[in-house]
RNA sequence: GUCCCCGUAGCUCAACUGGAUAGAGCGUCUGGCUUCGAACCAGAAGGUUGCGAGUUCAAAUCUUGCCGGGGACGCCA
């Protein structure tokens, strides 16, 4: 609102984004925006003239939204919300239940039909501790945006090419040809597929290794499906082969309108693509000289499915910290194809480090010495695994230590906000029967505690239009925690049951609220609400 | 060698993208269950934001030079 209120009032700020922040100490108010001092130098005017002149137009246009508006030097202008203004919040959220939040105020907000494409681990083994944060984060990140409108689909695509490397690689294993590393899981599936692939032998002696790797890849793959699925509780919306891009011609596709673009040349018996001309640093190979294609081309023809046959208007890829020198190369790529490059956004996962009696646990895929997402589950639990990952941000390297998360999961913060959630179902359950359902008077709620309380409750929309416009859920895991200990401290300090009658009716409306709100935020983060602890 | 990310309390991380006295959790110390659930609350200690210079009303944040850590740069994916 004071976003609106500053562009209406301030012609002047046009090209100046207003920006609003919260301040560390509550003396400065509980919102306020530098605007004034963004403004001084364009205008050559003192920022404390300037606030001046807008708070004038601001004290005619909001009526009570507002308790106070305040100049302070050099040049801020800090806003107190009125306790009415917060009361009538409340109303909100018991009026909307868990809508309230969905939909952004601001104006600029499109909605859009996104592709959002996650884990997507290679099928030769089970999925690691890193598929797990992208996994999490992409699943969160889906629920955000969905909630705020969007369309959303969410997909993985399996890397399953009979001509990749990795596949004949896999293929080899298989047929007792090669010595990559085995798991307990991938012997399992190799002696129920050993029938079938002495069958292929004969059949296609051509590319046997292909045939068969695809065979252990799709069989590996329906295992980690169920994972995804049964474990982790993630549901994709589409599960896209990359094998299917050769089958249907589109990669050829792909490679004869670059060549027709003359994107394409030849050098050492290899086919180069131009990516310099978009922008990478230098030309990437398409097909090896052993005539194999690199996964540039097939990767191209995926993206050009998502954008151009299914016409989604934006896609998010999330990639492990390994793929970061592709980024370039893949939007050269489509910027080639006539795609814009700032339809695809790109969010990279740093890996994670595992951390055991207080050193780095170095995984080895070859000894089969190494933590997959299935151990870790088993070790922590699945909200607690979830929380965990989701606190921090996506591109920042994260420790995540196996002793703590093991001996010490009750001191998970989930618990914490879980806890919070529980006390205020029982307490509503308690009171049930006092509960009146008469008219509630908010204005008895004044404590600092009721009114901190409040205060945070109608922030909630603020937090998911930061998640889903920059893409960052783990702001939600932050607020919930904050959130938690507003309702701690709450609970702590003021009584419920047994205050007389309108009190308790306007707290129980309070609780309920609260109730709310931990429902939504649970539901977004794909954390369970449980009834007791 | 070229490029990217990071360095904040003993540990793990924040700081709303340049804002006011740098905040939480864990750990340490102190106090609080006869009261709606103590998986909780209140309080204390703990900092030259790796080091230096610059940019401006304002720097943990931007620029730059060092120091230290991680990663990417292939006809691997």
């Amino acid at each position: 609102m004071i976003k609106e209120i500053i562009k209406k009032n301030i012609k002047d700020a046009v090209g100046e984004e207003a920006e609003i922040f919260i301040p560390e100490n509550e003396k400065f108010g509980h919102y306020s925006t530098n605007i004034a001092l963004r403004l001084a130098k364009e205008k050559s005017k003192k920022p404390m003239e300037i606030a001046e002149e807008i708070i004038n137009d601001l004290r005619l246009t909001t009526d009570n939204f507002f308790e106070k508006i305040e100049i302070a030097s050099p040049g801020f202008i800090n806003f107190w919300i009125s306790e009415k203004t917060l009361q009538n919040e409340l109303k909100e959220i018991l009026k909307n239940k868990n809508n309230y939040g969905k939909y952004p105020q601001a104006k600029s907000y499109k909605l859009k039909a996104i592709n959002l494409e996650f884990i997507s681990a290679n099928p030769t083994g089970p999925l690691t501790i890193g598929n797990g944060r992208g996994g999490f984060f992409g699943d969160v990140l889906a629920n955000i945006l969905k909630f705020t409108g969007n369309k959303i689909t969410k997909e993985y695509y399996i890397n399953d090419a009979k001509n990749s490397t990795q596949i004949r690689e896999l293929g080899k294993t298989g047929l007792g040809l090669g010595e990559t590393y085995l798991t307990p899981e991938l012997k399992k599936t190799i002696s129920t597929l050993k029938k079938k692939t002495a069958r292929l032998k004969k059949k296609s002696p051509d590319n046997i290794a292909g045939e068969a790797g695809y065979l252990l890849a799709s069989e590996i793959n329906k295992q980690n499906k169920k994972f995804v699925e049964k474990v982790l509780k993630i549901k994709f919306d589409k599960w896209f082969s990359e094998e299917s891009l050769y089958k249907s011609g589109v990669v050829k596709k792909i490679l004869s309108d670059l060549k027709k673009k003359k994107l394409v040349y030849e050098k050492d018996g290899a086919l180069w693509f131009k990516a310099k001309q978009f922008g990478d640093s230098e030309d990437r190979v398409l097909i090896r000289s052993t005539g194999e294609p690199t996964y540039i081309l097939p990767d191209l023809a995926y993206h050009s499915d998502k954008f151009k046959k299914r016409k989604f208007s934006k896609a998010i890829d999330v990639w492990g910290a390994d793929h970061h020198g592709y980024i370039p190369r893949l939007k050269a790529g489509l910027k080639s194809l006539g795609i814009s490059e700032d339809r695809l956004k790109i969010v990279i996962t740093q890996l994670v480090r595992l951390v055991k009696n207080g050193q780095e646990y170095k995984m080895s895929k070859r000894k089969g010495d190494y933590v997959t997402m299935e151990d870790l589950i088993k070790e922590v639990g699945l909200d607690a695994a979830r929380f965990f990952f989701l606190m921090s941000a996506p591109d920042t390297h994260m420790n995540f230590d196996l002793d703590l998360a093991k001996e010490r999961s009750m001191k998970n913060p989930v618990y914490y906000a879980q806890y919070a959630a529980v006390r205020c179902g029982s307490i509503l359950q308690k009171s049930k029967i006092k509960m009146q359902k008469s008219k509630i008077n908010f204005g008895l709620l004044n404590t600092d505690e009721d009114v901190s309380l409040m205060r945070i409750l109608a922030r909630f929309p603020e937090i998911v239009e930061e998640a889903t416009e920059n893409y960052n859920p783990q702001v939600l895991v932050r607020y919930s925690i904050d959130l938690a200990r507003q309702f701690h401290n709450f609970y702590e300090k003021e009584h419920i049951i047994g205050e007389r009658p309108e009190l308790m009716s306007a707290r129980l409306g309070l609780i309920k609220a609260t109730k709310i709100i931990f429902e939504i935020l649970f539901k977004l983060l794909g954390v369970s609400y449980p009834k007791k602890m």
